[in-house]
DNA sequence: TTGTTGTTTTAGATGTGTCTAAATTTTTAA
DNA sequence: TTAAAAATTTAGACACATCTAAAACAACAA
């Protein structure tokens, strides 16, 4: 049961979907996110859902089967293991390895991406704090928070983004707000809601209402 | 000028099949190794011929302009250099690692492919022996002479192979006739033209009329 | 030179994934 | 409850790469 280039980009995109709001995933943000039209993406649920791929019934929305789940977790396993590499062995940016990773997590083997795994050290997360799916299909659902939940005076360790722009993570970067910086919540200021946190050498940084949302911290 | 995932496999199989007759290339030959139709080349080699990637006029065989060419060579740096990848890195065998190959060598990025390239350490030869291409689009044009070309009592070192099957490789392997091993030519059986070798340990290796033909070595 | 053979090309069709425009269904708001 | 708006699906078309069957052409041998 071989899903085509296309057939995975759509598990995997509503594989992402549903992760974020839990209701039934709706055709318009399929199209949204995958760039393309409407109509395209009822043509392609048919599809899947004929494969038993994923649960749909007309003008309902879908959720994806246990099949359909497992091909998208092992897209995602490879477009992480990918990443990885490409910021570990290849010294890629990690705002630079997302559209490569794109192309790389549709390579059919799995002998080759086990062995990937294996010389990367079996790494749990990818670049950008995302967890790696195991061989097995396992996956930590890990629940991180917004900096923008944090109260004042609370302390975390940022381990994750909830947005992947180069934009983004090349600002993030360059404010040295990298994954596994402790930083803590200085005050919000009450006119835009901008945060004001502190790193560990004691200095302040101004993020935006927006950024903080995007910038995932444990506590 | 982006060539298609077929258009570059089309691209690549001419430039290979000019390599080893030097005439024209024909049809019912692209369709043999690329296992389709001849009327589907056709159609391809019209098309490629609009993009100015090749020379074709009906009946009269291909061959490739320099455009077609430089992608050609493109095509095949990144075949031999993920080659390169699977056996160094990830410990494949070298039987096993060219059907992955024709998989990576379509990822497109100039960057990934310099960066994998200095990650490997700039190699000239690829797993089988085959020179890698340069990024600037040359290629050490090597000549090498198969065993059954060498006079009795003369030496050589095992340097490629004319042939990539899998069963050959790993015959090969099983032998330990692989790249660098060197050898001499002890006699050819006049009965059926096998080949009797001696390797540096002074083993005699008995080889078949065709093996000996698609061993490869540097004098 | 002419007929035969093998190669190559055309004609017409299929499968996949996409699109626009129009029709249908659901949701929302009056 | 009903009308308008938004979401979704159908209808019909297209681009790409492929196929089979039939026609056109080239090479060769009689
Ligand atoms: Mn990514
Ligand atoms: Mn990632
Ligand atoms: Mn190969
Ligand atoms: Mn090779």
């Amino acid at each position: 049961m071989q899903a085509s280039f296309t057939e995975e980009n759509y598990l995997k995109a509503i594989y992402h979907l549903s992760e974020e709001g839990r209701q039934q995933v709706n055709t318009n943000r399929i199209a949204m996110v995958l760039n393309t039209k409407p109509a395209s993406v009822t043509d392609m649920l048919k599809k899947l859902s004929e494969k038993n791929l994923l649960n749909y019934t007309r003008y309902q929305g879908v959720s994806l089967t246990d099949p359909g789940r497992n091909i998208a977790l092992k897209v995602i396993r490879k477009h992480r293991l990918w990443e990885f590499f490409l910021v570990e062995k290849l010294n890629f940016g990690w705002d630079e390895v997302h559209d490569l990773a794109e192309q790389l997590e549709h390579i059919q083997s799995v002998e080759l991406i086990n062995r990937l795994d294996s010389f990367l050290g079996f790494p749990e997360y990818d670049p950008h704090g995302d967890p790696i799916p195991k061989d097995n299909g396992t996956i930590k659902c890990y629940d991180l928070k917004p900096i923008s939940a944090l109260h004042v005076g609370e302390t975390g360790t940022i381990a994750g983004v909830r947005e992947h722009s180069p934009l983004f993570l090349q600002y993030l970067e360059k404010m040295n707000l990298v994954i596994g910086k402790k930083i803590s919540m200085e005050e919000v200021i009450a006119y835009d809601e901008t945060v004001v946190i502190t790193t560990e050498n004691n200095q302040k940084i101004n993020i935006s209402k927006a950024a903080a949302k995007n910038i995932l911290i444990t506590i």
